[in-house]
Formats: structure tokens, sequence, C-alpha cells
DNA sequence: TATTGTTATACTCTATAACTATA
DNA sequence: TATAGTTATAGAGTATAACAATA
């Protein structure tokens, strides 16, 4: 209906990434888990070890918030914590976390494909590249 | 600190989007405004007496959450509706939303120019279409 | 002093359900 | 029977503040 908005890019990011958002949300549903969730999961099967706070600033999730979602991938059995010292958790796969990774990554793969299969062919490699540069903008500006 | 991520279409999408509506939010917190409130006013100045469920379907915002929206916008006095007929109100600008609307369009514009500066130039061009497709292509399995 | 983990809390966005009134 | 608008409510995601324990 309305032209003006379908061709603006803030816009456009906006649905695309909601509308992205929406299938990885339904995929990873069949699995029990929230795309973050997964998203850390993933993170701590490529650092074994990283702690709850290093996990924060990697996903920009603040450390009110992982308190509560590491819980529930522990109460889940797929992590479990070894002290580091007498403040810090280094958090590991469980045996169980270990087998159900392949699970999440192939929902993860099959939704990363999902999305480059929708981008014709002349655009594809371009997107990559120019998602990068926006968010690094952003976070320059932003953040510092 | 994760290369994995960073190069996945998904979570950048997901970070890129983040990013640029914090900065459509800043931008728009000046004006007193929220992004979907400045949207709908700039739908409500293109398509005079639109409805609420209207903008609703054209947006994507459910009827129930256009309720306290368009209240809201009628509360700091940039939009009136008149009653089409005994269910539905057609939507306009005040004439102090007249004026306003300049000014949200301005900050909207420069947020679009923004992100546009920020991608280099070999991939500018590739953005919006492959935005358009992804978003496409989701509706055609999601809802369609 | 700064950092880690935690709890409590609050705000926004989005969603469903249920209702009234009207077409 | 379907649609428009409204209210109440609930679930996520994300934010701050404050605290204890530790570096």
């Amino acid at each position: 209906m309305d032209d003006a908005l379908r061709s603006r890019p803030g816009y456009l990011l906006r649905r695309a990434s909601a509308a992205m958002m929406a299938d990885l949300t339904a995929r990873l549903a069949t699995l029990g888990l929230r795309p973050t969730e997964a998203t850390v999961l993933m993170l701590i099967d490529d650092h074994p070890g990283i702690t709850q706070s290093s996990i924060g600033r990697t996903l920009q999730i603040k450390r009110a918030n992982m308190a509560p979602l590491a819980a529930r991938l522990s109460d889940q059995g797929w992590i479990a914590g070894r002290a580091v010292d007498g403040r810090s958790t280094g958090l590991y796969l469980t045996d169980a976390g270990g087998v159900f990774i392949s699970r999440v990554r192939a929902e993860i793969d099959a939704h990363e494909a999902r999305i480059i299969a929708l981008i014709p062919e002349p655009h594809r490699a371009h997107l990559v590249p120019a998602l990068k540069a926006i968010w690094a903008g952003a976070e320059r500006v932003g953040e510092g």
C-alpha cells in the first residue's frame, strides 16, 4: 500500500529483521529455545569456559539479563559452570548440551541459508558487507 | 570477538536493525515521539482519512495496539478523527500536526540518509532490493 | 576501586481474548 | 457474520538500581 515506506532502508531493515526473527523463533521453538539462548549456547560451544559477563559484552546482553538466561539453560541441562575464581564462573556445555548443540546449529544454519536464498543473486554478496558497515558505524557513534 | 557471529546474515540483520532503531529512537525522542508513532503520523499525512484498522494492516500493528497509540497522538494534539460511519473513524493531522510533521520528516530523512551514508558505495544500491526480497519472501511463507 | 553475579523492578513492544457497536 | 474500536492482560526483550562477594 505505501510505496514511500517500502523503499526506505530504515523501515525495510526493521521489517526484514522482524520477519527473519519470526522465522528463527519458530524454528528454535521446536527445540525449546529462544533466539538469544541459542546464540549463547553456540558461543559457549565456541569458547568453553567463557563467563556470563564476557558473553554479555560479546552479544550486548546486560549482566542483569544474563543471570536468568544462564539459569534457564542450566535448568534445561544444556550448560554447567565451574568456578574460575571467587566471583567468576566458566560456562561449559554438558554432555547432553554437546549433543544438543548440533541440532541447534542445524536449525540456525537452515535459517541463515533461507535468508541468503531469498536474496536475488545480483544483490546477495552485498548484504553482509552492507550490514556490517551499518552496525560498525552505529557502534562508532552510539557507544564509543 | 566472535567472527562466526559477525558474518552471519541473520545476526547482522538483528544487530544492524537494533543499532538503527536506537538512532531513530534517539532522534525522535527530541520530538516526543516513538518510531511507530512517527511512522503512523507520516502515513496519516500521506493518506488523510485513513482508519486505525487500515494503518494497522499497512504497518502490521494489531488493532488492540493501535487504540492507545492513536489516543496518545490525539492527546498530543497532532491528529484528530472524524466519523466515517458508525464504527470507523477517519484520521487527519490537526493544523498543529500539519506543521509538526515537517520536523518529523526531517528527523526521519536524516536518519535514512545516515544509514545510506554508512554503507560503502559499492554495496549501497543493493541494500534496499535485498531487504525487500527478504521481507517479501517471509510474507509469502509466514502469513500469505 | 572495579568487576562478577544476582535480585528486584520497570518500560516498551507485541500478542491474545473478550467485549460493544455497527456494517 | 464480519469488521471497527476498545479494554484488559500477558509474554518477551531490554533497561536501571542496588546489593554482596571478590579481584
